[in-house]
DNA sequence: ACCGTATGGGAGCGAACGTTCCCGAATTCT
DNA sequence: AGAATTCGGGAACGTTCGCTCCCATACGGT
């Protein structure tokens, strides 16, 4: 019924998104995203409800798409768990730069930005977490299988270390940190979940 | 000359630098600071010129407090280098959370607040950084000569990757993640550093 | 064609922002 | 004692904040 939207809600999310991931919550303002989004403040309203909800969308976005695409690089299908973990760890550290300034992780940035004092702002947080952790154990697990890893390595840990590493990283690339220092931190840490096994026949 | 001071200009810092450190720069008010250090808007513009300039003040207080005494913990003249990394990581895990609820590393979340944007900023937060990392540099330096360590040991590789590590760690502190989980991801990056090689007599 | 409904745009709300100014009080120097 | 100077406190500056209201406009349903 009635008037339709003469924007694209989806586009909007996306602007939005890249605003608050590159200057946080706070330091972006409704009017910044309305130039942004090309949207007055009314429109923004009757759309997205408050900033905050808006911020929770831009979010959830986030995780769907930038997110998930992280969780789908992480293949290790046809290649060994070593190389898959080693350049997927380089391109979360590269992919952000293409082009613009170095943006970090927005999940990062919004989890120190806000620590645990914004809820439903926690709750996504964490739940991007622990994908990505989940992610590095079943690769892991994977690794072991197929007698890449030691059976004596403990899984568990070397993915919370390992999740540990990339927020480190993620921070890093933020902060503008060198690529080859990441690059090393990176080579290191493989190379501490230990030899390949020799084959056992 | 003239009517002294009737606030203690060091403690009107350590009160700024506790609020910047909990809230983040963009979310703090100037009324925020005045209530909190017990000075009007007027003093505090008079002291600290502005509130950017009193944000550095609060970060150099930082540096020379939090980071100094982070960095003293780093002692590896009595005892193993193992496990003066060890006890140091998980302090600088816990430290903040004595009491007040997690603040994380100022400095950790100051980079990913401001990233790149700001000049003065970047070089404090980057030579707190560059101090933890030689920091880690001649303690992992100090565990080869005393044969704590392999000779193989890549040194700086190994700095950069705990540096790395202490980075995420913060990150997951503010972020309220268990103590347990950060302690499995230290003793796995300890047991990183290879085995301790055998007396050579 | 007409009515109902949701749109886009802009003016404007009260509050809070970073910052400045002013003034009476307090302290040091002459 | 008096002059010079810096203090604390509070009012108030102009701007921006998050947000709301209003209205002409444009579309869908009947």
């Amino acid at each position: 019924m009635a008037r339709p939207r003469q924007f694209d809600e989806k586009n909007a999310v996306t602007s939005a998104t890249d605003l608050f991931w590159r200057r946080g919550y706070h330091a972006t303002s409704v009017r910044d995203l309305g130039d942004e989004l090309k949207l007055t403040p009314s429109s923004l309203y009757r759309t997205f409800t408050d900033k905050h909800t808006l911020f929770l969308r831009a979010l959830d976005h986030y995780r769907a798409t930038e997110s998930v695409q992280a969780r789908q690089r992480l293949d290790t299908t046809d290649r060994p768990v070593r190389e898959a973990l080693r350049e997927w760890m380089l391109w979360l550290v590269t992919c952000p730069a293409d082009g613009k300034p170095s943006r970090g992780c927005f999940v990062v940035n919004t989890a120190t930005e806000l620590g645990t004092t914004d809820e439903k702002v926690q709750q996504r947080t964490e739940a991007a977490f622990e994908v990505t952790r989940q992610a590095l154990r079943s690769a892991l697990a994977e690794g072991r299988d197929r007698g890449e890893l030691s059976e004596d390595l403990d899984a568990d840990a070397a993915a919370e270390l390992l999740f540990t590493t990339v927020l480190g990283l993620r921070v890093r690339e933020r902060a503008g940190h060198d690529l080859k220092r990441l690059t090393t931190a990176i080579d290191f840490v493989i190379r501490g979940l230990g030899p390949t096994p020799p084959e056992s026949a």
